[in-house]
DNA sequence: GCCGTTTTCGGCCCGACTGTTTTCAGTCG
């Protein structure tokens, strides 16, 4: 078994938790803890950069002792480390950790003083009642345990961005309506436009905290309320959604917003920045001393550490305070920078408009272009075009440009790439069309070589303009097929392909770190729709999150082309 | 364990809510 990223970042997580658990110094837990997610995050495949020997110690977070275990993780699949910590502990103690209330302390005090290390004997534990006599436990802290456990399920479940949205607005504009309300913010990985969250984070001013959060724990969504004070509040709502709400006054405004938003990462790093200073923030402003000097606004608390505002969307400390430090932050593509849209389907294959409503759904929502880009043969579930059916498609459109003002409809494909590499249609079909999309949707369970070599292979025909959804992913449904991504962005650079960024929400395909690294590489992205009806055009918001979370400027956006730059991009890709 | 125009050693963000406590530890945001 070839080791991934998210494997060595698994083995930093659990030495955190075992440490954790046993008293260790905190920061070296944070550290653990820290580089885990930087190895989730990073785009790259330490597997390779290990192969290459390259200085993994380059990587924030990463030192030499961490960098040695990659290296051992790589190497051996195994983490001495690790294992000696599972030889001390019982190897299942941190499943503990994952129920709300239980953290390293008491996980610690109940092994230590019950031999408690799993959740059967927590619960017997509990229902025993033995719980309620350990030092710092109560009765109270007993059944929320037995609780804890009984709800169990799903307790780590996160929410797609979109799903979430539809929980989001409604509660914002029911709490608008509070008493003394003024501003009402949905912040956190929200705001941050995370393609998942882990619950909803909504910030509230008033003059008085009280009166809102009583409104907010009676919205009549709410399962349970969690904790309930005067500035803040916890609940769960039917769905499942925790949300937190936190009220401040008005001039802590843009402290609170900044706190609220996050990440914790960004926060940690700013607040540091701070320190250095002499000066001390937190959510009700920045200050030095007793003295508040700042937080009104975001941009005050900002400018306190010397730094323009950051896009919420870059708040992960992946390097946006260095490039704010250094005047380098990105401008991020716009909602509205769309000229178009790349990737749609019509009732020819698996979408539901004829051509002709597309058209005219596409130019009431002001694009100046929308391409018909309807399945393959191979893809018989979704009605896959022949190359007959495909090329009485490009006539229908001919015929339709030829009648339609103020929008122009291009003549594609989003053609399926087989096992070995080629393509569904023949090149003379593909020859016949403005672009054609090319696309993984079978054998997702392929090697790494033979998926990267598949892929790289299809981008070798001179007719492919764009990949489609690159990793294909499903969040929470289906992993990435294994592919080397760094090799795929290369080859689009020497082919003078794009990537598309898939904005179904679903899929958010391609990852934000990759999107990064097509720009660094000079790599044009696309961010589609893949509508299969024009109420599927509301998705590209999704899209344009994840490519400003992906550092995208206007100009690293193919569909941010006016018509006759696109067009020219393509038949210049054609001449060549 | 990481990191550095304050440092290569000694720091490491800061606060709300709960339950158990008689002044605060633990957990969470
Ligand atoms: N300063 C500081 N802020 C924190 C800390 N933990 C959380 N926050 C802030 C930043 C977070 O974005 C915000 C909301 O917390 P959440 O736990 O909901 O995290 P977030 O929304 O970022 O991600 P999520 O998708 O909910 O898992 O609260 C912390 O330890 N210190
Ligand atoms: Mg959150
Ligand atoms: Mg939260
Ligand atoms: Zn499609």
């Amino acid at each position: 078994m070839p080791i991934h990223n998210e494997d060595i970042a698994r083995v930093f997580d659990e030495i955190a938790d075992l440490l954790e658990i046993e008293g260790d110094n905190p920061f070296r837990v944070r550290a653990y803890r820290t580089a885990a997610r930087r190895v989730r995050e990073l785009g790259r495949d330490l597997r390779e950069m290990v192969a290459r020997d390259e200085d993994l110690t380059k990587i924030p977070g990463i030192g030499k002792e961490l960098s040695a275990k990659i290296h051992e993780i790589v190497e051996t699949g195994t983490c001495r480390a690790l294992e000696k910590l599972r030889r001390r502990l019982p190897p299942d103690l941190p499943e503990l950790l994952r129920l709300p209330g239980l953290g390293p302390k008491r996980v610690h005090a109940l092994y230590h003083e019950l031999d408690v290390h799993n959740l059967e004997q927590l619960e017997r534990a509990a229902r025993d009642g033995r719980i309620r006599g350990l030092p710092g436990f109560g009765p109270k802290t007993e059944a929320r345990i037995l609780e804890a456990i009984h709800a169990q399920l799903d307790v780590t479940r996160r929410f797609k961005l979109a799903t979430a949205a539809q929980y989001a607005e409604p509660l914002a504009e029911y709490l608008r309506l509070a008493p003394g309300i003024d501003q009402v913010e949905i912040a956190g990985s929200y705001r941050r436009r995370k393609e998942t969250v882990g619950d909803l984070d909504i910030l509230c001013t008033a003059k008085a905290g009280r009166p809102v959060i009583e409104r907010f724990v009676a919205y009549d969504e709410v399962d349970e309320v969690l904790s309930q004070g005067t500035t803040r509040a916890s609940v769960v709502l039917r769905s499942g959604l925790q949300v937190d709400l936190r009220v401040v006054r008005k001039a802590s405004y843009g402290a609170a917003l900044h706190y609220f938003t996050g990440s914790r990462a960004h926060n940690i790093a700013i607040r540091t920045l701070a320190v250095r200073r002499g000066l001390k923030i937190n959510e009700y402003g920045v200050f030095r001393g007793e003295r508040r000097v700042a937080g009104k606004t975001e941009e005050s608390v900002f400018a306190a550490v010397g730094l323009p505002w950051i896009p919420p969307e870059l708040r992960e400390n992946r390097g946006e305070i260095e490039a704010a430090q250094a005047g380098l932050l990105p401008n991020l593509v716009e909602l509205d920078d769309l000229r178009g849209d790349l990737h749609c389907h019509s009732r020819a294959s698996d979408g539901t408009g004829t051509l002709r409503h597309i058209a005219e759904a596409a130019r009431a929502r002001g694009f100046e272009y929308i391409a018909i880009t309807d399945h393959s043969k191979r893809l018989t579930v979704a009605h896959g075009l022949d190359e007959r059916r495909l090329l009485r498609q490009v006539a229908e459109i001919d015929a339709l440009n030829a009648r339609l003002d103020g929008i122009r409809v291009l003549k594609g494909v989003e053609v399926d790439i087989l096992e070995d590499g080629s393509l569904d249609l023949p090149d003379r079909v593909l020859a016949r069309l403005d672009l054609v999309i090319a696309a993984v949707h079978s054998r997702f369970d392929l090697s790494r070589a033979a998926q990267t070599r598949r892929i790289l292979r299809a981008m070798d025909n001179p007719h492919v303009t764009l990949l489609a959804h690159p990793t294909g992913r499903l969040i929470g449904e289906r992993e990435p097929y294994d592919v080397d991504m760094t090799r795929i962005i290369r080859k689009a650079r020497e082919r003078r392909v794009a990537l598309e960024l898939n904005a179904h929400p679903e899929r958010l395909d391609l990852l934000d770190v990759h999107c990064q690294m097509a720009r660094e590489e000079g790599v044009l992205v696309s961010i589609n729709s893949d509508a299969h009806s024009d109420l599927d055009f509301d998705n590209l918001r999704f899209g344009v999150g994840q490519a400003r979370r992906g550092w995208l400027e206007k100009g690293d956006v193919l569909n941010t082309r006016p018509l006759d730059e696109l067009l020219s991009w393509l038949h210049g890709r054609k001449a060549s």
